[in-house]
DNA sequence: TTGTAAGCGTTATCAT
DNA sequence: ATGATAACGCTTACAA
């Protein structure tokens, strides 16, 4: 790349020196009148830019967060990684985004990859297997704030969902209209949220007298083709369930095209609710009901934390908060109507 | 944050010069195995990571990329933003990622930002407006690569892909159905892609010796809300038409949501393709045929073009090809079968 | 008010 | 094979 206007070429075009030019440009310090418009139409003339990676250098932040999360691809993680983006941007700060694929290796080596890159801070939402180096990152003085997942024994800000409650709300939306047998395809075995939507499909059966039968629950990994897999064999019981609660979009979308392909009638056949609440579900039919998670609002106080947490830096810390937000169940049609 | 161990550190602990350990770290020039394992020792001890910031600084590069899409809420953006990501991260790049909403204003200020941050190159797909910014920059030998909108006049690589096909493609198929009134709703206004499908529909109609009504054709912002707005006026139409071309996803969920609201029945009342080719489109009742962007295919051949690109910096360029990829109409069950 | 010089953590040059 | 030393572009004591 050509040489980039330096802060010496536009004091040497002002006649000043290198300091009085970052004192006016940086408006600190003390400057007089001339030198300050000397220095500002020089700059102006040479289309100066300041190089923030040499001052990062200098001053130990590169106004940059890496945000680490398991897929894009997936309608939660993307609005998330838009609310983080809008509030990083409007701060100075730039969003290195990463995507883990719920693999601890990945994770690891993009956590690593952002440490070289000295972020400034780090917003994690993670998969199963580095809490340790979390950990010792956080320990080490690294901002952290974890979004969607919290890591137990790590007392960093943490922004969640009540997954239990809205589980839980779902469930017992389904048996008030009459269902006895509810089929749960869960999240991926280990992660937090997967355990937590399970607990609350099983409590709301308890509460309302009804057993836990294991072979209504089958293990998903929150994408789509296992769960796919899952809604087919539901439907190959001999007694398959009456209504499916599944615990994410993508794995949503997969139960769904195994229903049609198989041609079964919602909701008569399959009542059906899914966690998250992506743009398409008023569009499939019947419309799909929903847990509802605030995505975007989940990613803007994630980011405020974070900024929080990075000016906070070096201050005796109070120990974090959890920030929990609700869940809201969508009622629309694939859950079928009350009797 | 703490301080960090740093090459000194690791010289200190293991009796050499900064310079011996950087050799060896880098693993470049002479040195002896005994260096060599004292150096590796102490790194290790003191659990050394490079800091590529004051790295980049000396060697001018920041193993960055900087990348601006419209929206990547929109699923287009999303995969192909997946599909940077995958090949940037696997070359040791990571991705800043930027939402410009459509908004030069918003464009031209990531613009600057990604410069003075010293992204070794870019990936753009450019709103209107910061044409001669965006030459500004390439000539200054900044790498570039636009992908799904070209710039007449800028020669940087470009990824796109054959809009005009793809949209013609889709309206003949719906004439060919014996569609004779076909309503179109548009992209943004003044963006490549929007005029592009749009010609590809009025070239369907003359091919067939249809006339191209203007009432038939209503201007979108590529977002749900205002083709909402724009499906509900043809439907207000005296004599509205029997099928609905609509130029991306969120306009096409906008359509279908205006549809379903009016109890349009489709396709038997009202016909629909829409540009791009979301998880959700086989969801819809009926399934919803498209025309479907190798979006992935298009993220990683523009990151793969512009590694190449930084790699080149400084040789002679030869001139740079468009890289053209073929859309493919999805025939689901929103078009209407052919008589 | 201004400028000199040191330093941030690397790597490159050049002696040794 | 090794190590001073300078340099990258910037900020910041400190001195003038």
């Amino acid at each position: 790349m050509k040489q980039r206007t330096t802060l010496k070429d536009v004091a040497k075009e002002a006649g000043v020196s290198v300091t009085m030019a970052s004192r006016v440009l940086g408006n600190y310090g003390y400057f007089s009148e001339e030198t300050k418009s000397k220095v500002l139409k020089a700059a102006e003339k040479l289309n100066y830019r300041p190089n923030i990676i040499a001052r990062g250098l200098r001053v130990r932040e590169t106004k940059a967060i890496g945000v680490i999360i398991s897929d894009v691809l997936s309608f939660f993680f993307t609005t998330l990684v838009r609310g983080i983006e809008d509030v990083a941007n409007q701060s100075g700060y730039s969003v290195i985004l990463c995507n883990s694929d719920e693999d601890p290796k990945k994770e690891r080596s993009y956590l690593s990859a952002l440490y070289e890159r000295g972020v400034d801070g780090l917003i994690v939402s993670p998969s199963t297997g580095n809490y340790s180096y979390l950990k010792k990152l956080s320990r080490g003085g690294m901002p952290l704030v974890l979004v969607d997942r919290k890591i137990r024994g790590l007392a960093v800000p943490t922004v969640i969902v009540d997954n239990e409650a809205g589980s839980y709300e779902a469930v017992n939306y389904l048996i008030s209209s009459g269902h006895r047998r509810i089929g749960i395809i869960t999240g991926l075995k280990g992660v937090m949220t997967s355990e937590e939507r399970l607990a609350g499909y099983k409590r709301a059966l308890k509460e309302n007298g009804l057993p836990v039968d294991e072979k209504l629950i089958k293990e998903g990994d929150y994408r789509r083709e296992k769960a796919k897999e899952a809604a087919l064999e539901f439907l190959r019981m001999k007694n398959p369930p009456t209504a499916l609660f599944v615990c994410n979009e993508p794995m949503t979308s997969g139960a769904l095209l195994a229903l049609r392909e198989k041609k079964v009638k919602i909701p008569e056949q399959m009542a059906i609710i899914g966690f998250d609440d992506p743009v398409w579900a008023p569009l499939t039919e019947p419309a799909l009901s929903t847990v509802s998670q605030p995505s975007y609002a989940m990613g803007t106080l994630a980011c405020q934390t974070l900024l929080k947490e990075i000016r906070q830096t070096g201050c005796t810390k109070i120990s974090p908060e959890d920030i929990i937000l609700k869940p809201k169940l969508i009622i629309r049609e694939s859950s079928g109507e009350r009797p």
